[in-house]
RNA sequence: GCGGACGUGGCGAAACUGGUAGACGCAAGGGACUUAAAAUCCCUCGGCCUUGGCUGUACGGGUUCGACCCCCGUCGUCCGCACCA
């Protein structure tokens, strides 16, 4: 009998046909099952998939269709991440309004993701730029303005002077607009902010509840938010030396027991006293104005020289009242930290100590190691910032550092500069307010208006959403709301008088804050339904790259903060499970070198391969191309591979395989086109296996064999079957995939020989029981292969809606097990025993194998060392 | 600079809680089938020497009956944060 080729082309869109037809992935919220709401983070649409999105969307597939396998009741919902800058520049560039580039973009992407034949719920799909969700957004921001999570300050942007635009961070590049070459200037307009910083110590504390988290993101998410405890020190002016009437000035330290080593003090450049000390002196002017510039041109000069400018103020010190101390203005003091000002102990900082050297200021070590020798103790070009003993320091000498922290703490607590103690414990972060104001057009609308007499109000909720007008235009810079001729006069909702609408939009960051609870009910008019909201939440795996370990993360936590404190969510934590999968990456081909060096794509190549030297050939005229290092896909090096082809040329089932097989998950898979061959072969050989038994198999019902000659087939197929399921579980694809491989290579003779007609009734009984089992284990990774398989074996009923296989634990039981015998740790035979047989019995056993005799030599063994079911070591 | 992770064949990788290192795949080499090719199937595949051994998980030590795994030190790669007071 003649076996067709499996075509993915013909049986690929066929299944899909069917399980949209059955409804198969459309989930009912009153489902009584238990739920499982996995997620894969939404993409933006650009337009193409890549395979960073096969790879994303395929693991977050196989995850849904094993737990919906396993009898959950599973959400699987896919949207859109839709505002954004990208498709401002479309529109300027292209003359395409964004709205339809947008909805252009999303279609086509969709109808990609729908090729990968992905388990998802599309009747709950939303794009974040839909009114209806953004409205909906417009009503939490109100909201959060209600329970004075919002508010404005003044902050700073970067401003181009000649777009007159404001850029984002990547828009400025080495310091200047990426169009117009301008300097960028650091200007500072009045924006929204949402206080982030009100849930700091919540947001860490509660990272230890997160235990379905990757160690490292918690450790980023730390760092970031960067808890200090420390002292606040209010240090005296000393009369006469500052102009204005300040009489003191803050200091947050974390090292209050150095106090005594302290030897000046450092503000930033944008303290108020440092202000003062410009207006009345140019140079001081200038050295603001410089540190202002460093601050603009990020990581490029962080290796920056200290350098600082003496203010002419002078403070006391705290606790020597003789004592006095310069105020300078350092470059390396930040107003955003802290208090702005720092006291400067050069013998326990290495800055302060750099800074000191160069403008000769005292070094008095205040701490040394323990053994060391107080007379000889004396810092050179490094300070020491370890443990140790407290010297030169009056009544802390002799105190560890934390007891002198506690002895400063209380002595300054105690004492009071004007009415206020002179120090307080205070815990500062390192975290700050998230700005959420964008000068642009495609966000949504800040639904706030201002009124000269009323001043900033909220949009009336009866009167949402503010929508984004549509008669736009993008031909010159600048946000097109700023310049819209009607849409941004509107009268006052409290006085009725002329008032004008907010054209700020929101950061992109706050539309993917909370689409993940919006999917638990995306018809509601109310931003939530509560009670799908608690019943779905928090999403019990969600899966993307590690890229948003930090900010999308912390907003998402941040937010769901929010959205509980305003009534709309019983949770707060968003994310139970979090998974960041690793990248594609592909080998990159050139040729030419330097400037004329030209980049190959990989669809242009042919690779060769003969006595272990691979050869990278130009298809077009058979010139050889050098093969460069293998780097994540990128326009740039044009190694790209179009999941279209890949889908085209393959199938989906194949590309899926192929991204879950031999790299672990969170590691960079190597795409190459002799790996997908290799995932394509698979496919190929499970459907001719399977194809060429069928008309024997579809007689015989499946009954796992438990004696005779099939037994050994029902052992391995429910031993697979177990460990798989572990696999699926820990979303060890990979490992998942090399035990389907070897079950393969076991099934493969079993059905050559079910097929050639020599097997009597149990033994196709026992193939016809694993292949079930197969085609159950590998749906989650090629479903229509596995419902073609199904099929063709006579099953009337679809695999995506079937229940995973149990393992009998009869069958996963081995009986013998094989026992490695080390003679002093290295092994020199195998023997195979009863599984059960007791530590004598093993012993005699092996002192009976000719390998132990004749190492022993007739001699007794030193010791037996008997681990059960596992090892054997004689030590002789 | 600080913090973290990692280092195993030609390559991607397995190896349970300290218990047979290299499963599985890719690549390569040999063979069968074929007029031929593709497809498929079989064999070999860490290194060294002669069967049988020796050796081998970045490097140097240590703990242990036994170490890829634990400890100390060194080197290298990658990632995050970066003047955080």
């Amino acid at each position: 009998m003649a076996i067709e080729r499996y075509n993915p082309r013909d049986a690929e869109p066929r299944w899909q046909q069917k399980w949209n037809d059955e409804k198969v992935f459309v989930t009912d919220n009153d489902d009584p099952r238990e739920k499982y709401y996995v997620l894969e983070m939404f993409p933006y649409p650009s337009g193409r998939i890549h395979m960073g999105h096969v790879r994303n969307y395929a693991m977050g597939d196989v995850v849904a269709r094993y737990k919906r396998a396993r009898g959950y009741n599973v959400l699987h919902p896919m949207g859109w991440d839709a505002f954004g800058m990208p498709a401002e520049n479309a529109a300027r560039d292209n003359k395409v309004h964004p709205k339809e580039w947008t909805y252009q973009n999303i279609a086509s992407m969709k109808a990609q993701l729908k090729a990968m034949g992905l388990s998802l719920d599309w009747s709950r799909e939303f794009a974040t730029c839909d009114v209806e969700y953004y409205h909906r957004q417009q009503m939490l921001f109100i909201d959060m303005m209600e329970k004075e999570l919002v508010y404005r300050k003044k902050s700073k942007v970067n401003w181009d002077p000649v777009d007159n635009t404001v850029l984002a961070n990547e828009q400025v590049i080495d310091g200047r607009g990426w169009r117009s070459g301008a300097l960028v200037e650091q200007r500072e307009l009045t924006q929204w902010f949402f206080k982030i910083t009100d849930f700091s110590q919540d947001l860490l504390d509660a990272l230890d509840t997160l235990d379905h988290w990757p160690e490292k993101v918690r450790l980023m998410q730390k760092n970031w938010i960067g808890r200090s405890e420390g002292l606040s020190i209010r240090w005296e002016i000393m009369p006469g030396t500052a102009q204005s009437d300040e009489r003191e000035v803050a200091v947050y330290t974390t090292r209050p027991d150095t106090l005594f080593g302290a030897s000046f003090l450092a503000i930033a450049a944008d303290h108020p006293l440092a202000k003062e000390a410009a207006a009345r002196d140019p140079a001081v002017e200038a050295f603001c104005e410089e540190c202002r510039r460093a601050g603009t041109s990020v990581a490029a000069l962080e290796t920056a020289e200290k350098k600082g400018m003496d203010t002419g103020i002078r403070v006391r010190h705290p606790l020597d009242a003789s004592w006095e101390l310069p105020v300078y203005i350092a470059n390396f003091v930040l107003m955003e930290y802290g208090t702005g000002a720092i006291f400067g102990c050069p013998s326990g900082d290495q800055r302060d100590l750099d800074f000191a050297r160069k403008y000769d200021l005292p070094v008095v070590p205040v701490v040394m190691p323990k053994d060391g020798d107080a007379a000889s103790f004396v810092i050179g070009d490094i300070a020491y910032d370890g443990d140790g003993v407290m010297i030169n320091s009056q009544f802390l000498d002799g105190m560890t550092p934390a007891e002198a922290f506690d002895a400063v703490a209380a002595r300054l607590a105690a004492m009071t500069l004007g009415n206020a103690p002179q120090g307080e414990r205070k815990v500062n972060f390192r975290l700050r307010d998230w700005g959420i104001s964008r000068q642009r057009y495609w966000g949504c609308p800040i639904p706030v208006i201002h009124c000269d007499d009323c001043g900033v109000l909220p949009v009336p909720k009866k009167d949402l959403p503010v929508k984004l007008p549509d008669d736009v235009t993008f031909d010159q810079p600048g946000n097109p709301l700023d310049r819209h001729p009607t849409w941004r006069y509107v009268a006052c909702p409290h006085c009725g008088k002329d008032a004008r609408r907010e054209t700020d939009t929101m950061d992109t960051f706050v539309d993917s804050s909370w689409y993940f609870t919006r999917f638990t009910a995306p018809w509601e008019n109310e931003p939530t339904n509560k009670a799908a909201a608690n019943h779905w939440l928090p999403v019990d795996q969600y899966i993307g790259g590690i890229e948003h370990a930090i900010l999308h993360l912390l907003y998402s936590r941040f937010f769901t903060r929010a959205m509980q404190e305003t009534g709309h969510v019983d949770v707060k934590e968003p994310f139970k499970g979090l998974f960041t999968q690793g990248m594609v990456v592909h080998e990159t081909y050139s040729r030419g070198k330097g400037a004329a060096r030209e980049w190959i794509p990989p669809v242009d190549i042919r690779i060769e391969e003969a006595e272990g030297r691979r050869r990278a050939i130009l298809l077009s005229t058979g010139e050889e191309i050098s093969i460069g290092s293998i780097e994540k896909m990128s326009k740039s090096k044009k190694n790209v591979v179009d999941p279209d082809d890949i889908i085209a040329s393959y199938g989906a089932d194949t590309a899926r395989f192929f991204v879950l097989s031999d790299s672990p998950p969170d590691r960079d898979v190597i795409w190459s086109e002799a790996g997908v061959e290799g995932a394509h072969r698979f496919t190929q050989r499970v459907w001719r296996l399977v194809s060429e038994a069928c008309d024997v198999l579809k007689s015989a019902k499946g009954t796992p064999a438990k004696e005779g000659e099939a037994l050994a087939i029902s052992q391995i197929a429910h031993r697979t079957l177990k460990a798989v399921q572990a696999d699926y579980d820990k979303l060890a694809f990979n490992k998942a995939v090399a035990r389907i491989y070897e079950f393969v290579n076991a099934l493969a003779v079993p059905l050559a020989k079910v097929a050639g007609g020599g097997a009597d009734v149990a033994y196709r009984e026992a193939v016809r029981d694993a292949v079930e089992i197969l085609i159950a284990i590998v749906a989650p990774i090629t479903p229509h292969l596995a419902e073609e398989c199904s099929a063709t074996l006579g099953n009337a009923h679809l695999i995506a809606m079937s229940a995973w296989p149990v393992a009998d634990d009869e069958l996963v039981v081995e009986n013998d097990i094989l026992l490695p015998i080390q003679i002093n740790g290295k092994k020199r035979a195998e023997l195979t025993i009863s599984r059960d047989a007791d530590q004598s019995a093993v012993k005699e056993a092996v002192l009976a194998l000719d390998a132990v005799r004749s190492a022993l030599n007739g001699q007794a063994p030193k010791k037996i060392i008997v681990v059960p079911q596992r090892i054997v070591n004689i030590v002789v």
